[in-house]
DNA sequence: TTTT
DNA sequence: TTTT
């Protein structure tokens, strides 16, 4: 019954973070995220092919990411596939898919907005609640968390 | 520049193969795929949550999916996020979300259709190519390829 | 600096599990699991290659596999890499590895301890610590846990 | 039966990879990567834990690898656990576990030997073998391969 | 032995 | 629409 539904990426983001401030201490990040591969097709030619996905982060996540995240970042994501499903005004089923962020990890080179920022520490919603024993709201993540 | 885009899915078939066998030999598969994740809400309720994928297989795979799952199969697969996106009739921009599959294995017992049946291999484009390097087709597989 | 370390693993194991019950409420179990793939080789013999795995899991996970698992169960596991080093008798380094899990789902069909058992449900330490928030110890799961 | 055997890392490598190149054009790479974890423990204290892995690559990846690789580089990794045993001079059974690395991906910002080298594409077998149809010899890729 |  |  139970199953397994994970997403592994590597990009970059073509965009900086949307991020929205919710009622009741909620924050909700929304990411474009760029993963490239590269070929050779039948010619000989090298191809470049490029597949867009929708990220969502929430709470504690989507707080580092506004922070530190910006277009052009490279991250490594783990998540999973959510589609949500709906009618549009012609009644037409439609179906939306992106990816629910459960950790992710900053690569490469040291950020611009450097002074102590972190580099690529993993965040993850398990290590935010692991590091604030004391939240009590079921949030993950407070912004105290921040893991630095 | 270059990325990483990949799945990970164990779940259960919701419907037989959908199997088209186009000219040339190409022969294309598509799945559904439940994946379901249970847990208990703030109240300690049981909740059942289901992803339905949509999963694209080739040639190879294709004919193996074909001659071995249906309705309630479970598999583990690995594959890659694909998109295609297009503009609709009243010039919206529409995109639509499918797993291409890279492997795919077998799970779970014995399949009906024993007898010397294949329980539950690994099926790669790659170790199909490894072990038909007669094929003249670009397509990754033939059917002399079953891995059995 | 973070890093990934991730492992996925589908196989059976090769024995029942080994459980070892500490004090503290602390249990560990050790599984053996038998990865198996398939391939032709150059011949066009069909080859099987085994690996064994050291797989160990704490608490909540240990006392579900010690009530579910045994000698044959198929298996999804995710988990990381994690090696003990020292010295042996004669000073020389010594390295032994094995996979910490982190999560596993039970695959395949009924288990023989059925009426009411689970068949399989993903069982990771963080759902554990979600559905037990009044839990008192730091291992993330009790008895009264298990998710069904 | 089949199984699935997959590991996931990404980390540094602490030392320039250590290159052979065997009779008939064989080439195996050899890498020490270290993945890094960093958590806080019940004090709050920050802690950071570094595991290491022996990474194996082989011809083409190893020729790569041998080319662009070196102490400090942040690489993304896909491959399988893999392990030999023997029995050592006083007969007592040996084990040790090594990464046989199928693809891996250069992270973060331009190498210093750039002028067209490559920043961080894919490198995997299958697509080293795909890329080069007529290459003759069973090893996966040749030097020309290299995909830029 | 890496990385921050 | 699967699975339990």
């Amino acid at each position: 019954m139970a199953g397994v539904n994970k997403v592994i990426l590597v990009g970059n983001l073509g965009a900086d973070p949307e991020v929205k401030h919710l009622e009741g201490d909620k924050v909700v990040a929304n990411l474009r995220l760029a993963t490239t591969e590269a070929y050779k097709d039948k010619m000989g030619n090298r191809v470049e092919n490029t597949e867009w996905h929708d990220l969502e982060l929430w709470d504690g996540q989507a707080r580092i990411a506004e922070q530190y995240l910006k277009k052009g970042s490279q991250i490594f994501v783990e998540g999973k596939i959510k589609s949500d499903t709906w009618q549009d005004e012609n009644g037409n089923n439609r179906k939306r898919t992106k990816i629910r962020v459960l950790s992710f990890t900053m690569l490469g080179g040291r950020p611009d907005n450097a002074g102590g920022a972190p580099q690529n520490n993993n965040y993850s919603q398990q290590s935010g609640k692991a590091t604030a024993p004391s939240a009590v709201s079921e949030g993950p993540a407070e912004d105290d968390d921040l893991p630095f």
